[in-house]
DNA sequence: TAGGACTTATTTTTT
DNA sequence: ATAAGTCCTA
């Protein structure tokens, strides 16, 4: 038990409190995860069974960070402990639960692509205007109606709900929630919300269930509990009901998912649910100087919403924060990239003791190109994951398919690539058809020979025999036997071998990476479930920040702030310090949105251990276009004395000047642009001739490009081409089975 | 039906 | 800048 000694008071508290609700306040970097490692390690030590314990996360990365700890504790027992994201632990259990929901076993969860996907068909079907009826806006105001466990039904009755859609100029939100939810479920589907949805239903409508994990879980610990929604609070409030061993952990200062229907009222009503409740407040920071913690302190005390929290440290004061300033967006990255390359010479750094952190994704392309530029290796969170990628998801489309043969948007995707002669018309007959019937699409597409003809007929009936052999191999081999046999025979493979420029060559490899993938994970010995429905499962809900660590040498850190909670470095920077960047253009309308950004902020400083940088540009590009900015106000929140203000050497080459001098001159010469067909107007009596005499050096005449000779026949297969010199529009190469061309010799 | 040219929105953050 | 969606032509 020697570890409570490594422990400050109040941190011993929460770890020895074993019993009934309590709460943690944890200030950043005040040894939170350690708390809570420990705690799991005090409770199994006290005859607790790890199967008892679930540990609910915000990422699966948290999680698996916690899980590493707590086995260096207590060992192999850490395993059975239940640990992982809401969204995570409770698809698992809807897995097993999902046909008392009235949802097969193997649903599929639709990602944010899906849903978009599907919102943009039924605002179509609906005859609505998609530009009021953005994807974005109507999933947004879907997923807050869930997140607050408002049904279609209730949204549907709620006048208020009503009222504010009418305001938004957006009446029709409720029919299209009501098509999107029956789409869902048809096609055996759940979206993020939807899987904290349906816990929600189920522990409702089955009190048996409840009770069964009620007794499962017998203690239950949240993390960041500042970021759950309402429907998750339910979850842990319904689960806690019986034993009342819940202890959650959170920071207002660091709640930053507003936006995703997290609800700092959470705290509050737990403090009401539990009265018997104790608090632990933990404010000694151990992760950062002087300077980086007072300095934090004079950033959020500007908010007014928060809960009082003196957070102080006893390490060193440490250096001074530096402010760097910068001509463009591309001398940002470079003064980023060279201070890195410097400090780590320098001071005999390694680059893992590196993050540079920005407010939107789209900031990391300058930062790039400056490190590459330099030689710095550096690896990227988050973006644009591997799972987002065309060619990989068109392969998950294919497998999600074979487990769920009812998923519409797989379906949509793959029933015509590669491409196998099924075009829009025959695709819409069918949709149209299943929507008029009620019926899932596949039973129409299984039927479909009785309503079409013959060619598109026996195309769409190899399609479904393909498919439903897949599922047959499914049921008998393991997720990579099944993903490998599906690469080959769907066509993809083939189809991307046909592909020989760089691009297609890369689309090559990202399958056999991801064919590596599923090896891996099938052939982990821990691994209980190997099937190919377990697998999708897993991987609808992992992001790109959790996945392998792949540790081949040290490399500098870039990620958004959002994704950097929880996570730590010896240098940050921070970067884009700018006006209607950081804080964000969009959150500038409210308050309570401005407090966010700065909550944000406070993330951001509170990342760094030893040393900070903040960086800005007056001038960055935007859409393709330059732009200036002005300097954060955040950078003026900052009490000036832990500052140090530099400014980058605005130089005569390299400046912003000359990349506009280079671009405004090469817009003087515009671009050679293809000639457009000149508007040769053909003569009334103008009748194609029977071409299949033509050959070359013949005259021809075209309705649309003129008078021309034609230079070359091709034949490839049965399709013959013409190459044909215009006297208007030069040279061009025409389909002969569609060309009309009249011959004049 | 397929492929290319053209248009349009997108950039706030994530499970 | 870029990607995805739409329109047009052969």
């Amino acid at each position: 038990m020697d570890y409570l000694n490594l422990l400050n008071e109040s941190q011993r508290g929460a770890v020895l409190h074993t019993q009934g609700p309590a709460m943690i306040i944890a200030g950043a970097g005040s040894g939170k995860t350690r708390v809570l490692t420990y705690r799991i390690a005090y409770l199994i030590s006290q005859g607790v069974d790890p199967f008892n314990i679930l540990a609910l996360t915000f990422t699966n990365k948290a999680a698996k960070e916690m899980r590493h700890r707590i086995e260096k504790v207590i060992g192999n027992e850490a395993k059975n402990i239940w640990m992982g994201t809401f969204h995570s632990v409770f698809s698992r259990i809807l897995r097993a639960e999902a046909e008392k929901i009235g949802y097969p076993k193997s649903f599929t969860i639709y990602d944010t692509d899906d849903s978009k996907t599907l919102i943009r068909n039924i605002v179509k079907e609906m005859n609505l205007d998609d530009k009021l009826y953005k994807p974005n806006v109507v999933l947004g105001r879907i997923s807050s109606a869930k997140n607050k466990l408002i049904s279609v039904k209730q949204y549907l009755n709620d006048p208020v709900i009503q009222a504010d859609d009418d305001a938004a100029m957006r009446p029709k939100i409720g029919k299209i929630y009501e098509t999107y939810q029956n789409r869902c479920f048809r096609a055996g589907a759940m979206d993020f919300d939807d899987l904290l949805f349906n816990t929600n239903v189920l522990f409702k409508d089955h009190p048996d269930a409840l009770n069964k994990y009620q007794n499962i879980f017998k203690y239950v610990m949240v993390d960041e509990y500042q970021d759950t929604n309402y429907s998750q609070y339910l979850i842990t409030r319904k689960l806690a009901a019986q034993n009342r061993n819940l202890v959650v952990v959170g920071d207002d200062a660091q709640s930053i998912y507003a936006f995703r229907g997290a609800d700092i009222q959470n705290i509050l009503n737990f403090e009401q649910d539990y009265p018997e409740l104790e608090v632990f407040k933990l404010e000694q920071n151990y992760r950062s100087t002087q300077n980086i913690v007072h300095a934090a302190n004079s950033v959020i005390k500007n908010n007014q919403a928060q809960l009082r929290k003196d957070v102080f440290t006893d390490n060193e004061q440490g250096p001074l924060i530096e402010v760097i300033k910068a001509n463009s967006d591309n001398e940002e990255g470079k003064l980023v990239a060279t201070t890195i390359f410097e400090e780590k010479m320098g001071n005999h750094l390694s680059y893992d003791d590196f993050a540079i952190l920005y407010r939107t994704n789209a900031q990391s392309r300058a930062m790039e190109e400056a490190l590459r530029r330099m030689n710095i290796k550096y690896k990227i969170i988050g973006g644009l994951s591997f799972y987002q990628r065309k060619e990989i998801k068109d392969l998950i489309a294919y497998l999600r398919l074979t487990v769920n043969p009812n998923d519409e948007q797989a379906l949509r995707r793959v029933i015509n690539y590669p491409k196998r002669g099924i075009g829009e018309t025959t695709e819409q007959k069918i949709f149209v058809l299943a929507n008029e019937t009620n019926h899932a699409v596949w039973e129409v597409v299984q039927n479909a020979g009785q309503f079409l003809g013959n060619r598109v007929g026996t195309a769409i009936e190899n399609f479904s025999i393909m498919i439903r052999d897949f599922a047959r191999i499914a049921d008998n081999t393991d997720a990579f036997e099944v993903a490998k046999h599906v690469a080959k025979h769907s066509g993809i493979v083939d189809d991307l071998y046909q592909d020989k420029t760089v691009e297609g060559l890369a689309r090559y490899e990202n399958i056999q990476e991801l064919l590596n993938g599923i090896k891996e994970y099938v052939d982990d010995p821990e691994r209980e479930d190997k099937s190919l429905s377990a697998f999708l499962q897993d991987i609808a809900l992992i992001t790109d920040a959790d996945t392998k660590e792949d540790a081949d040498g040290e490399f500098v850190t870039l990620m958004t702030i959002h994704s950097a909670k929880g996570l730590e470095f010896k240098n940050v920077f921070i970067v884009g310090m700018e006006e209607n960047l950081f804080p964000s253009q969009m959150m500038l309308n409210s308050r309570a949105d401005l407090e966010e950004e700065r909550r944000l902020f406070y993330v951001a400083i509170t990342r760094a251990e030893k040393k900070l940088y903040l960086t800005y540009a007056t001038s960055r590009y935007q859409w393709g276009n330059l732009r200036s900015c002005e300097k954060s106000r955040f950078l003026d929140e900052i009490d000036p004395k832990y500052l140090n203000f530099k400014y980058g050497e605005a130089t005569a080459t390299g400046s912003v000047f000359d990349r506009v001098v280079q671009r405004k001159s090469s817009l003087v010469t515009p671009p050679a642009r293809k000639q457009v067909a000149a508007n040769y107007t053909p003569p009334a009596d103008f009748k194609p001739s029977d071409t299949s005499a033509l050959a070359a050096g013949m005259k021809v005449e075209h309705p649309k490009f003129g008078f021309g000779v034609v230079a070359k026949m091709d034949t490839q297969g049965n399709s013959t081409k013409a190459i044909i010199n215009f006297d208007e529009v030069g040279e061009k190469t025409l389909l002969l089975s569609f060309a009309k061309l009249r011959i004049h010799s």
